[in-house]
DNA sequence: CTGTTAGCGCCTTCAC
DNA sequence: GTGAAGGCGCTAACAG
């Protein structure tokens, strides 16, 4: 029961590394070929052989190695996903959902944090291509000219997530910010709002967000909201920080559009520090994980933007696509607003 | 700039496969050993067939195959992280600071999630080890026999996080998760709280946590707090069903104690809905990433326990070992309790 | 400096 | 049924 080391009939390898199939098939006292059709192929072993191998087995403790090439035209069975953070981030949901897919399937997955940087992306692209992984997930369609070349060349089933666009890489599935931020401005227009100020993490989407609010409330005839622009990744405490920001400059909006519900959740921190009342004196609109803040503030709109329905659905698609099937998804999951206690 | 394929003078492989060392070779007409060394020490190649060797591999966008294993002892630059979950959760700092710090020294890292089982984990360890990772980190100290069997065969540098424990498989960076019930007890008692109520998360750390709040009560002579266990993974939703069973059940506690921020959350949510004034009528204590909760409400408490540095020290660890040091981390990162408004 | 040889761990093809 | 040979992409060791 206790982890003591070597307790099994195998004296182990002189090097002290783990043991392969020559390893097992000489304490079976059989060639290395039957070893490995007794692993892929029980059925055309012989019960007493394959008893002798699996014993073998066991004593020794083999575990097969992955190769990650090798003569057959085999699969990896590595997919790798490219997101700009897992902290206090709407893509979390994603990740986790893409894995439990993957996983289920028989994948295993490489996980890369870009930080919302194209840079960073194509750095980690290069690094993550070289394990050959079977396919690939990355987030949004901005990519470096370099990085659209090598996905391109890699010759693997790829999902873009979390945005929409005309020319993607492969396959696509997300939503319009740009809707979103239409969406949000017509809601709270209708519910009478004329003052509106935004937080805007400095990431491409989070611009592109704030600038369709801001071009949809011109359309109405409403000046530019005052804006605070704040580098990521997104904590409550910039949040905060960034809302102090926004009304010691003298803004005075009656609703702040937040560009994700960890900003916002800083945002309504410091709106009560302040003392304001929440939503009848400055409302606050979120974005994002609606799991972990709907619940929470009840005074707290949002927009759901569902990333776990989000990575379920790329998974789905990659394995089918590694199954053989011709699918080339491009859906648009869209979102739903959430608006709490209107009170104009 | 547009991804258009293969404008490169290169043919491309007949089978669609990306290029290899041998293309290479062919197409800057020397042999393969010299594209090897072209690129992994280039200083000993002619300048001449330098040029030449680097020209094809521009050409042909030739990317390095990794092997897990090859002729050399060479390593697999993988390391394989465990966690139970990364969605509303604690670990997420921890695997971010982890793969930030591993990733700059040019490790890749395969991520699993464990749901919080240990025969899960015992599967997905099966898979990873396949991988031949060079080392590997893993949530808590609890594992099945056979996991511990393999991860002591792995012969593999190895980092037990988020728990303390006196038989540590290898290096072990964590707290102690009675000391953390022990001394909430103690803060809410000195605070004037007398009657306890708990929101269990129930997996094994928070268990110990409740257990050990509950035996110190005992010791003050009070009774065990009236509990609510509930099934991982935590959301806010549930930790508001939570307290709503609770309350419902007849308990009349002056504070809950839950076992993550999260739950804590939904408690929250629950608490203002049904018009009680938090702290004064019931205060909430939650547990994990201060980051996200402490600047939100400030009505409340928390446990911080530093899963970001709990995550660097794994990693730094590792890579010392993986250097060649002798290292042997065993370090408690203890906890810092977070106590707002107190009332009494 | 460069090429040839050999071998890593595994699997496929083809004999026995 | 089983084994021997050969190959996957790459790199150390040894030749030239």
């Amino acid at each position: 029961m206790s982890g003591d080391r070597n307790t099994s009939p195998w004296p182990g390898r002189p090097d002290g590394k783990p043991p392969t199939l020559k390893d097992v098939a000489r304490l079976a006292g059989v060639s290395p070929i039957t070893v490995s059709r007794t692993l892929n192929q029980p059925e055309i072993v012989r019960p007493a052989l394959r008893e002798k191998v699996f014993r073998a087995v066991r004593e020794s403790g083999y575990q097969p190695a992955m190769l990650t090439t090798g003569s057959a035209p085999q699969e990896s069975r590595l997919i790798a996903i490219l997101v700009p953070t897992i902290v206090n981030s709407i893509f979390a949901d994603t990740v986790q959902a893409l894995m439990q897919t993957l996983t289920e399937a028989g994948h295993q997955t490489l996980l890369g944090l870009t930080d919302y940087s194209t840079e960073r992306e194509e750095q980690l692209l290069d690094a993550l291509l070289r394990r050959r992984p079977d396919a690939m997930v990355l987030t949004g369609t901005l990519h470096t000219a370099a990085s659209r070349l090598r996905l391109s060349q890699a010759g693997i089933p790829l999902v873009e997530c979390w945005d929409q666009g005309e020319r993607p890489l492969d396959m696509l599935v997300g939503f319009s910010h740009v809707a979103v931020g239409q969406a949000v401005a017509r809601a709270l227009l209708a519910r009478g709002y004329r003052h509106f100020a935004s937080l805007t993490l400095d990431d491409p989407r989070g611009r592109l967000r704030r600038d369709a609010l801001r071009d949809e409330l011109a359309i109405q005839g409403l000046a530019a909201p005052a804006d605070v622009s704040l580098p990521p990744p997104a904590t409550p405490a910039l949040g905060r920080q960034g809302l102090a920001r926004l009304l010691d400059v003298g803004a005075c909006p009656e609703v702040v559009v937040c560009s994700s519900d960890t900003l916002a959740h800083g945002a309504l921190a410091e709106a009560h520090a302040r003392g304001l009342r929440v939503p009848e004196e400055l409302a606050v609109m979120g974005f994002g994980n609606l799991a972990s803040a709907a619940h929470l503030i009840p005074a707290l709109s949002t927009v759901d933007v569902r990333g776990a329905e989000m990575g379920t659905q790329a998974a789905e698609a990659l394995l089918a696509r590694l199954a053989g099937a011709e699918t080339r998804l491009r859906r648009d999951t869209g979102f739903e607003l959430v608006m709490r206690e209107s009170t104009r």
